[in-house]
Parts: C-alpha cells; structure tokens; sequence
DNA sequence: TTGTACGCGTTATCAT
DNA sequence: ATGATAACGCGTACAA
C-alpha cells in the first residue's frame, strides 16, 4: 500500500501527472493511456491517497457527525440517511460521539475539526459558546439537525419540540380527555415538549397534568414502572403522553396487566413512531417524524454548499405528525383480546 | 481556518518548529515558550491539520468501519463501545455502509483504504475475494466482530451461530418440548443458527422442526404474523426459537391474543436480549451476547495492533448466554394477567 | 534550547 | 498530449 503515483507512472511508462490525469479525469488524456495507466494501477494494487489530494486541495470530502451516542434508536434513521446521500456523492462521514454529559464538547468538535472535515453535522447536540464561535469562525457548513433551535449555528433541519407537545395536547383535549399524564426522559428536547404539553393543558382549562420522569436511556420497564407510580401517586387520569414508543409500550403493557381499558380508560400517545408502534395491541397512537427525510435534506443542503452553491432556505422544519391508531381511537378494540 | 503552524510562529515570535514541539511533546520546550505558542495558538484559532500530520507521519489515526447498516439494534452497541474505545486513545472513526445487497463491498472497501485508515473493522459483513485480498496486502490490521468466521483476514472477535442455534435446541428439548419451531430473519447468520437449530433438534430425535423466515429487518409485526401462519400451516409445536428479540415479541403478542398460554403450550426463545426483554410479559427467555464487550474488545486488539505491538489471540470467542425467564420456566405466571 | 532543510503523495500551473 | 515544478501543513533528522 506504499504505491504511489510515481511507481504507477514509471510501471505505465509516463509521468506522475499523467497518472494523475489518467485517473481522476479520463477525458483529458487518450484512451489507449488512461487504459494503460489503469492497467498499471491495478496491477500494482494503487489506492489513492486521499490524506496527499485532500491536503494538496485544501478539501477533505469528508462530513463530521457528532451525536450524543450511538446507540439509541432515535437518530438512527437520520444518520444511515445521511450516511447514504453523502457517500453517494464521494464524503464519507466521520463520526463523534459526545455522550450526553454536557460538557466536554468542545474537545469533541476541535478534534473532528482537526479533520478538515468540508462540513459538520450536529444531531441532538446542544453547542458550547466555544463550540459555536469555533463553527462560525471556520466557516465550515454546519447543519444542527432534529431541534428548531432558537439560534442555528449555521443550517438547521427539525421540527419544533414544543409543537409536538402542544399538538398532542389539543389532540387529547378533542378527543374529551381532561386529566392528562406525561410520562418521559429527562432529557432536553423531552422536557420541552413536556412543558409546551403542560402549557396548553392549562391554557385549554384542564387540570395540573401529572408528569412522570425517567432517566434515559427510557425503557419499556421504566413505562410499565411509571404507570404503577402514576396510578398509586397521583389522581386518575385519562390521557397519556410518553414521550417515545417504548416507553408507550410499557404502558399499554402493564395498563393490559391491571385492567386498565386502553382507550376508554386512557388514551395513550408516543412518539417516534417506531416500527413496532403499528403492530402493538392495542395499536399505538404515535407523534411520526420522517427521520429519513432529515438525513436525506441535510446530506443535500450540506452538499450544495460544499460545492460553494448557496441554499434556499437555512432553516427547514420537517415538521411532524399524529398517526391516530387505536390507543386513542379504538372504539371497538378492546385492549385485552 | 488556514491557521498554519507559520502563523502562530510569527505570532508567538518563534520559529514554525518550536511550536510544533511546544504542542505536541511540551516537555521537550521550556514551560514559558510553551505558554507563549499555546496562547498565541488560541488567539489566532489554530486547530492542527490531521491530514497534513497523518500525511508526514504515513498515520491517518483513523479506524475504517464497514456495517451493513447503521439503523438496525444490532450492532449498535458493539459499534458505539467500540468508537469510545476508539476515541479515548485518539482516533477516530469513519464509517461505510454496505448495504444489504451482496456485492458492491469491493469498492467501498476501497473508497474507505484511500483514507489509509490504520485499522479497519469489519462488522457482520461478508467479504468478497477481492476484499480480502486487499486487505491482506494493505497489511492493515483488521478485525471481523460478530460471527466466527472460518477463515478470518486477520483478527476476529464473536461467536458462533452454530453453537447458539445448537444450545437453543438443547434448551428446549431439556424443558421436555419435542415439536420446535424457527422464526427468523433470512440474513445469514440467522440462517446458520437455524441450521444448527433444525440440525440438533433431529440428532434428538425430534420431528423435523417447522420453520418461517421472514426478510430483514424482523419487525414485531412479522412475529405476529409468523405465529399466525405457523398455527394455520404448521401441526402443532410446543417450543419456538426466535432469532431476533423484536420477533419473540411479536409471538408473545399474537400467543396472548389467541390464548396460547407461554410457556405452558409453548415456550419461547429470542435472540438480542434486548432492553425490554426482561420487561415482557411473559418475561422472555433470550440469547444475550455482551455487545458492548466486542466493541471493547475490538478497540482494544485493534490499538495493540496499530501500535505495533502483537496480540495474544486473533480470535476471541465471546460466547452467549441463554438467560432463562417466565417465557420457558413461567410454571407459576400464565401468559396473560 | 531552537532553527533549517527536506519529504510525505498529490495535483494546479505553466511550459513543452 | 505530456512533463517539470512547486506547493499544501506538518514533523523527523540534523545543525547551530
């Protein structure tokens, strides 16, 4: 894996440059060179390096990812997306992981930016002023995905937390629910859909809603685990926020175990959207976000300008939907067979 | 960004070299030449180029990996240890995502080795010829996870499927079952634990067992349809291996719908040991194989290795454990509440 | 302790 | 149509 232009130049009887030119723009050169050239470099087992071209044109073609983790299905969708729209047009992605623990990001993107990565992406991340003055500075096309943040760096492509906490709410309040649960990680983007849910629980006359908090990663046991609390803890309520699918589905699973009549007794709603939430008994009512579509958008506005285009908007929102199923809905189905 | 070491050498009034050593070997410069480029650094924004050092050095400090997909449960745990492993000793990773679909590997590989990683990891990921090949000559260190292959390119960390589906058949006819039946994906290793399965279950001097395969990726819902038409298609059976956690669900799920008492009429057996395993209802009895510790593993192998340094075994075999639950020893829990 | 010269592999530019 | 030269930013080897 030492072969290098030089050898393939001399193996080809031409120069480097030729070499060069033979393999990066065929058209420049006659075909009978460049089939001499590519012989050579076959033969001899040439692989470009990209370190030497990226260095020499001051590109990388690589895009840098930093999520808070990898594992979680959450972002998952929006990554291999975005792995795929890049890779097909010649980046490969590096990736960081920050963990959640706030702090320490900085150390995270200065590293990855030691890449000379031609773009950033920022999934669920929450920047330092470091962070942010670092992006800005480097001019490198940024895209904070997931999160209608306030101020984007740069791009951003998402939808807005506090919508979906609202939309839920009138959703429950139009099906007649009047005391509602919201049942949750602690995380950032959760705690704001439940604050916009709490705020328009009240602003539509209901009582306090309840909320019930687990740390993440949020479980199916921790959702069975927080309606026994609910139910012991608290009053009765009729309508369920989780905020994501398994936690939802912990709750219709021990809601079926103590009797509780899922959607007569409580209406349950998700979010995700999760490929098992359709298959659920009862089938669950969940908040979909195209996580795809955002992986997709950002690999393409990304692109654009990498290559110096400028986009149309800097800001996108995807926007979101309630996929009504029988959890909410399910005057006939009862929730245990 | 085009902060060069020149730069911050005028600024911090030294030469190019001195603050090259002052930042990365301190020691061999005094402490107050070293403040001196380390502030005048900050104030200019320098951020190292990896590329022009990797360049120099012939060391990328990049690790290349190759998964099928990124969504997927599967491999997130093992991909997400391995990238901290990874991180904490000062590389980074870049991904490539094969697809699926057979062929086509060759290139990425490729594409990947133009950015001379100094490691490559290969996970659930079948090579082609001209891969291993390349690999072999390129005399980068590299590491399978996930399946014991019988011929690895170097090192190798997993398991074998064969064993597992071989255990599982063993398990069951224990518990005194005697008609098995197999629900799986028909990606391949699936398929080579179903062959083991259906193999060991004949040595027993069971009937033949029945099986229903579905394509990736296994969702809930093809759990519940497979037990519907195993049920309508099949005789009956009294002990089910599932090859993926999400599909045992499904079959737990659509068992309680049609009154199937688990683990009495059957008992089930899943694959994963998921998070929400545990929490099922029946708990469910599930193959748990310690993801995170491949990933660590792996790290671990593959940094000795970058290092120069050799390593004891190419091949680890991690092993499995069946974590037995309510799903086949529930003698006191009936499936449903 | 600090500086100079050179080379890593590639490609843009200019010359032939 | 092809080749020679230089430059990208950094760090090793040696000199001062």
């Amino acid at each position: 894996l030492g072969v290098t232009v030089v050898d393939v130049a001399k193996e080809a009887g031409v120069s480097a440059m030729t070499v060069s030119r033979a393999l990066n723009k065929p058209d420049s050169v006659p075909a009978a060179t460049v089939a001499r050239v590519k012989d050579a470099a076959s033969r001899l087992g040439y692989v470009r390096n990209l370190m030497a071209a990226g260095l020499r044109a001051n590109r990388s073609n690589l895009v840098a990812a930093l999520v808070p983790t990898l594992s979680g299905p959450v972002f998952l969708d929006t990554l291999e997306a975005l792995t795929r729209g890049l890779a097909g047009r010649g980046y490969h992605l590096i990736v960081g992981q920050t963990g959640y623990g706030g702090d320490g990001t900085a150390s995270f993107l200065a590293d990855l930016i030691s890449r000379r990565p031609d773009g950033v992406v920022l999934i669920g991340t929450a920047l330092t002023d470091s962070d942010r003055s670092l992006l800005r500075s480097s001019k490198i096309p940024a895209v904070e995905l997931w999160d209608l943040a306030a101020e984007p760096v740069d791009m951003l492509i998402g939808f807005s937390h506090e919508a979906v906490g609202a939309a839920v709410a009138d959703f429950l309040v139009q099906l007649g629910r009047r005391r509602l649960a919201f049942i949750g990680a602690n995380d950032a983007r959760s705690l704001r859909r439940w604050q916009s849910f709490r705020h328009r629980a009240l602003e539509a006359g209901l009582v306090e809603p309840v909320a019930h908090l687990v740390s993440a990663p949020a479980l199916l046991g921790d959702g069975r685990r927080a309606l026994v609390e609910l139910c012991a803890a608290s009053g009765p309520f009729d309508g369920a926020f989780c905020s994501s699918d398994m936690l939802a589905s912990g709750v219709l699973m021990e809601a079926g175990a103590r009797g509780m009549k899922v959607p007569s007794d409580v209406a349950v709603v998700g979010f995700g959207d999760l490929n098992f939430a359709a298959d659920l008994r009862p089938s669950l009512t969940s908040v979909r976000i195209d996580g795809p579509r955002i992986g997709e958008l950002a690999a393409h506005a990304l692109v654009m300008r990498m290559q110096g285009k400028s986009i149309e908007n800097r800001v996108i929102d995807v926007g979101f939907e309630i996929v009504s199923r029988a959890s909410t809905h399910g005057g006939s189905a009862p929730a245990t067979a």
